[in-house]
DNA sequence: GACTATGTCGATATATATGGTCTACAATAA
DNA sequence: TTATTGTAGACCATATATATCGACATAGTC
């Protein structure tokens, strides 16, 4: 039940963007420092996200990424989605077919039900929201320091 | 972020043996065959499990497994745990020392509401609830026959 | 138009996890 | 003591995760 690199790292890079995009794009070299990422491994990450349109890229000089859409837009489910596939703990729960016992199977309910539980966190929190979150903890981080 | 199939072997094989134990332990061979899992790997599902209690065997002739507690007392979240190792979907939510940045990581924080929320659901399950809700659809599937 | 900065894509490599088989062995009931 | 059952662990094939590398496409800058 573990999350693989390409959710996670994802994550934290359209976090990176969303963060430091200010009208230009970032450039997935200075995102792959500052989220201690290997660039060429960022790259393969990346790809799936510009093809769903959470990010868009420019090439070029002065070009890099910037996001697809605003992140009030982004919800976190849809990332997950793009990288990891779907969010569902067992296939059966997707498609009853894959299990001729699907119909009258009582564990299959178990993992429909943590498969809403999931996506239910996933679907209330937008990359706007984190966007918040990290600022909070910045400051609270930096006041700390004067302590 | 799916389950791997000793998860879900060993908890089908669980509720194979709360539905089937009438004073008798069931043999390793019945269930494999009932659940349609191969006996050998059946076997490294079983292990674990005996070795936290939750199953009991008996060696010999007319022997096999039995269930080392009550149902009631048989919660999924610890069959998961057991099978699966920890439920976290990120090493970082259960130990912040694997991540230098885990005290101002906001994407952590969003892995540890989607762990509480897949434990919320798993703590409330019993062995026992499985096994009623077996019998339950059991017995509108053969009603559903007559019509 | 030449040059440079940058993203894109495909091939390849390695490590680890998954899913499974096989054999020898230990315990126990009949 | 023998047949029956579970136990333990070595072994293996395949898939997936996690990269790395190099050649290429595109777009600015001078």
């Amino acid at each position: 039940m573990k999350l693989s690199t390409k959710g996670r790292y994802g994550t934290r890079a359209l976090l990176d963007v969303a963060l430091h995009q200010d009208n230009s794009p970032v450039q997935l070299k200075v995102i792959a420092q500052r989220q201690q990422i290997s660039l060429h491994y960022l790259e393969h990450i990346i790809a799936p996200l510009l093809a769903a349109g959470l990010l868009r890229s420019t090439r070029g000089a002065y070009g890099g990424i910037s996001l697809g859409k605003p992140p009030q837009e982004i919800v976190l489910s849809e990332v997950i989605q793009v990288l990891e596939g779907s969010i569902t703990p067992v296939e059966c729960v997707d498609d009853p077919n894959v299990c001729s016992r699907a119909h009258i199977c009582v564990t299959r309910d178990v993992w429909t039900d943590v498969k809403k539980a999931m996506a239910g966190v996933l679907e209330s929190i937008t990359l706007q929201d984190l966007v918040e979150r990290q600022k909070d903890k910045q400051k609270l981080e930096s006041t700390m320091y004067y302590i």
